[in-house]
DNA sequence: TTTTGATCATCC
DNA sequence: GGATGATCAAAA
């Protein structure tokens, strides 16, 4: 693929790390660039390729959005940008076993996916937990390890970063950019239920 | 082995 | 610096 869009292919991803994404978008001819919308505008669909290990799972959690404190503090989750960016979403699987060469890795069949009522649902139960806590100004006190499927995670420059953010005081001070992501436990779930029914109970 | 926190490239 | 695209690598 890479070949017939003439892209060279880096040796490992370590410096490039969005190098899988854009590779597909360009492939499919995405057209947001860096604009935040959809990647396929006129068909509101999100194109997300996710790595695959050895055993068919996702080995790496998705990044979605991040976390504008003031923002999220007004949102609800039927409104939200996170619930928006899951409206349609264009899973693409690819072999991301590091002993596979990139040049070498193969592309899965897609997914075109919307959430389930039951996922929306879950999702909902995380967002409103983390938006709460975001809300109150708790940002430096919500970890990694909150929430089911959804959870909060840095996404800076480094762990030096800093933003202005609303504190428990009511006051504002430096804290590390973050931003939503959802864990592979849910990505594996809607891959299974898509491709594996039978194995489920 | 899995998960959390850190990091990298590019565009504007 | 923050949006896009994510994966790396230390810790659990």
């Amino acid at each position: 693929m890479a070949h017939a869009l003439h892209v060279q292919v880096p040796i490992d991803l370590s410096r490039h790390k969005g190098w899988v994404g854009g590779l597909l978008e360009r492939a499919l001819g995405a057209t947001a660039g860096s604009r935040s919308a959809p990647d396929f505008e006129a068909l509101g669909v999100e194109l997300k390729t996710i790595p695959i290990s050895r055993t068919g799972r996702p080995r790496e959690s998705t990044f979605l959005t991040s976390i504008a404190p003031r923002t999220l503090a007004d949102e609800r989750w039927p409104t939200s940008t996170v619930r928006s960016k899951l409206a349609r979403v264009l899973w693409v699987p690819i072999e991301a076993s590091p002993d596979i060469p990139l040049g070498r890795r193969r592309v899965g069949s897609p997914l075109l996916w919307s959430p389930s009522a039951e996922e929306d649902r879950a999702l909902s139960d995380d967002f409103e937990l983390l938006r709460r806590s975001v809300s109150e100004g708790w940002l430096d006190g919500v970890t990694a390890h909150a929430g089911q499927f959804l959870q909060v995670r840095p996404k800076g420059k480094n762990a030096a970063a800093r933003r202005w953010t609303p504190d428990p005081d009511g006051d504002e001070s430096p804290a590390r950019p973050r931003g939503f992501y959802l864990r592979a436990r849910f990505t594996a779930g809607v891959l299974a239920r898509h491709y594996h029914p039978a194995s489920l109970s």
